[in-house]
DNA sequence: ATTAAAGGTTACATATTGGTAACAAAATAT
DNA sequence: ATATTTTGTTACCAATATGTAACCTTTAAT
């Protein structure tokens, strides 16, 4: 799907040259000559960058942000552009990580290089890694694990484990076929070992024993369905 | 800021109305009439383009540069002086992407065209880099880092080992990725190597240790989020 | 209901893992 | 060359995750 640029440039000119530009490079757009209307469309609209003129006439371009992001939470990445001196600008610490910093006047192949470069940044953080069962889930890169809305704490075992579960869902798995793939080893372990670590994680994930994620099935293992 | 030329050429009258020229339009210099301790150089100054004879007595100019860009990993475009009748052709291709050929004897002012289009094309380089989580603020170009408004200093370790936390953050980074990452290395390093310089870092970032801005994830690695 | 087998529970021992400080080595600055 | 800083290494300590064993509970077959 294409992504869809916002422009906020007071300058008509530019904003038609940037409209131009983004549009044969591939992108949607639109453009604004002040902040009058931006707050309204962003919540419409799915935007995935905002092009922002720092020097505009009524408000400066950086405080507008600040404004969205620590009042509406909003969390799209920002170009600015602006005719000042970058260093000192910078220094000043308005950035965001994922956000960027273009003076005018500016190439306008470097500004497509840079739109591009953020896109695939955020793209990348959205396409999460996760694992769901009912309403447990699993980030396998943050190893956080969320259920019913909140955040559990696991062991590096016990999530492993439920990872395990997860992945094979609807599958009883053995006791040997555990040790296996979250142990990793062929042998060594006795006794409870997997049971104790399944009872761990049963009474972490559901103190109260009212969900029922993980099934005992006795004689052959455990499974989750 | 002003861009820094470097100049490597045995000539030392054409060292000399290089110098003299470049200065006028602005550009800091610093001439060499061999190839003796440009490498060093080029590691303690921020070099914005090399202007090199090719032609050197003791070594090819472009060989000189290639086992540069080879082996230490150099970036700088380069511009190659060449005297016509040489018995080497930009044919060759010996050039890369960015860097360019004048022929002895030239226009001085076509000289100068070429070094300010090849500064422009790469100027996106000393613009705002930046990295951003909660209050932390990297500047990838000048290395500086804020955090709280307040300046702090880390080492090139310290710096590349936030930088690349906060990067990848969100994900929780093991002691193999970033010995790959930070220190660039296959192996070689043993024991509480991470370990202490993710510490030493942590003190650093936040010495009364109330912000918590880097988590340790017992058993797999550590992670900013 | 009795019983035996399987799984759950608990407490404790042990192993693993990370933090810390001190020092050595390497890199840098003077 | 010498001093200083940075980085790696080691040894030790603290935290905690995990394994184990002993005991308890549940299940299901009789």
């Amino acid at each position: 799907m294409k992504a869809q640029i916002l422009i906020v440039e007071d300058d008509k000119d530019l904003i038609e040259l940037l409209e131009y530009r983004l549009s044969k490079e591939g992108y949607e757009t639109l453009g604004f000559l002040s902040t009058k209307n931006v707050k309204k469309v962003i919540n419409e609209e799915i935007i995935d960058l905002i092009l922002m003129d720092r020097n505009l006439p009524d408000i400066e371009g950086s405080e507008f942000i600040s404004m969205l992001r620590e009042k509406d939470g909003m969390d799209i990445p920002v170009i600015y552009l602006s005719a000042k001196d970058s260093k000192y600008h910078v220094r000043e610490g308005f950035l965001r990580g994922g956000d960027d910093y273009v003076t005018k006047p500016f190439e306008m192949t470097e500004l497509m290089l840079r739109i591009e470069a953020i896109l695939r940044r955020t793209k990348k953080n959205s396409q999460a890694n996760n694992v769901t069962f009912r309403d447990i889930h699993l980030d396998l890169n943050s190893r956080i694990v969320i259920i019913e809305n909140r955040e559990v704490e696991l062991t590096k075992l016990e999530f492993d484990l439920l990872h395990t579960l997860i992945i094979h869902q609807g599958n009883v798995l053995k006791r040997d076929f555990l040790l296996k793939n979250v142990w990793g080893k062929g042998a060594g372990y006795q006794g409870r070992t997997v049971n104790v670590a399944l009872n761990r994680l049963k009474e972490k994930i559901d103190p109260d024993k009212s969900k029922d994620y993980i099934k005992t099935v006795r004689g052959v293992g455990y499974t989750i369905q």
